[in-house]
DNA sequence: TTGACAATATGATGCTCATCATATTGTGTC
DNA sequence: GACACAATATGATGAGCATCATATTGTCAA
């Protein structure tokens, strides 16, 4: 019985990781139907042949390279909030998520800005794995602006502003993106400012709250 | 010389825009690589054989279909706004935009939410309809905004907003669907109202502008 | 009615792709 | 070094699709 082991245990899953690490960032690059099984596993370095040994369908690939991908754009986020007060990670979030490089680089950001609409018609457990991813990400900016002057309830149109200056600034004339995300960015700092509970102590100290912030772009 | 003519001028013109309707409905619903020429022909009642008597290419339909589609769109919220004072006619077009019916009915709504990422992505010509198609709704939305109380350089971010809401309430469980609308809509809204000229007379009258608008969600 | 041609239909063609079947290669154990 | 098998490669297969070529059909002027 006792199974001899001609491989390493961490081989083929190392493998795999590379598949789905390739996968993640062509689909969010090229789309779903804009990439082929052949072009991810060229890109992992490998042929088309081996890809059923890892995984039972693309969809199963998918499913994965979401995850991969929503938790590499947590780390993008969360690296941007380092050494900064509660305050200031708020602003930090949104200049890091509606910055000129995030824009500019599909493939290793957001995926519900990258593949939202296409995956929400996808089959159950591909729309599965984003609603997950979407929650995960809810949750943590409700973490940040939870003991804030902020209101905790903001975060799920938080994100859905942010992901909507994204999607518009890829959409438009290049020439316009950063225009489309500095005009998101104020917007949706006024709108965290302006929040009700906020609102009654900003008007004693109005000048100061607004001055707090800088230039950030990341 | 003389073109006799066997065929009424406005058959294949007739023709021809039932195929652009038709196209322009399935993209949305099913995204560009999940319909086919020959489906969408005979959701026009034809085979596909006669497409290209009509257009050049695949391309070509799909820059009429977003034309068309964005023009359903503007009228969508034209629509909703007829009989209002210019205060009232943008909570009404944040109410059309982010309401239910909309989330639901993507084949009749906002081609930039429905396809925004994927269009982004492709060819320059195809492109270029969609970003053509947003000035336009941009312009749009700044005729509204001007002359208010809100500041008209809030059209960007506000479509941007509008579209990260719709885009993420699709994307999420269905049953949280009308939950992100809501969030999405109260946000956007303060946001408009907290712009700086207009803050200046809202402090002197901040009850009556908050009370102002009612529940309707279209 | 019939001719002539536009509008549409039927029927290829060649490509891309997901998936499967089979062959090869690399690894650790004996 | 040779074995046994996992990991990967090579090579089908069959479906779907955009596009093109050719055949039908419907309309109006005469």
């Amino acid at each position: 019985m006792m199974n001899i082991m001609p491989w390493t245990d961490e081989h083929k899953e190392r493998t795999r990781e590379r598949i789905v690490q390739a996968a993640a960032a062509a689909v969010r690059a090229r789309g779903v139907d804009g990439v082929s099984i052949a072009e991810i596993m060229a890109e992992a370095g490998l042929t088309h042949g081996g890809f059923y040994a890892h995984f039972g369908s693309k969809g199963d690939l998918l499913r994965a390279a979401l995850d991969a991908a929503n938790g590499q754009t947590l780390d993008m986020l969360s690296a941007a909030t380092q050494s900064l007060s509660a305050e200031q990670r708020i602003d930090a979030v949104v200049d890091t998520y509606l910055s000129p490089k995030h824009a500019a680089h599909p493939e290793r950001g957001c995926p519900l800005a990258a593949l939202g609409p296409e995956l929400a018609r996808a089959p159950s457990d591909v729309r599965h794995a984003l609603a997950r991813g979407i929650e995960r990400r809810v949750a943590w900016l409700e973490t940040f602006l939870r003991g804030t002057e902020h209101d905790e309830k903001d975060a799920t149109a938080l994100l859905a502003c942010m992901v909507g200056g994204l999607v518009l600034a890829r959409a438009v004339d290049p020439a316009q993106s950063t225009a489309v995300l500095d005009a998101t960015r104020a917007f949706v700092r006024r709108g965290l400012d302006a929040n009700p509970q906020k609102r009654a102590t900003a008007r004693t100290r109005s000048k100061s709250t607004r001055r707090r912030r800088k230039g950030r772009t990341a």
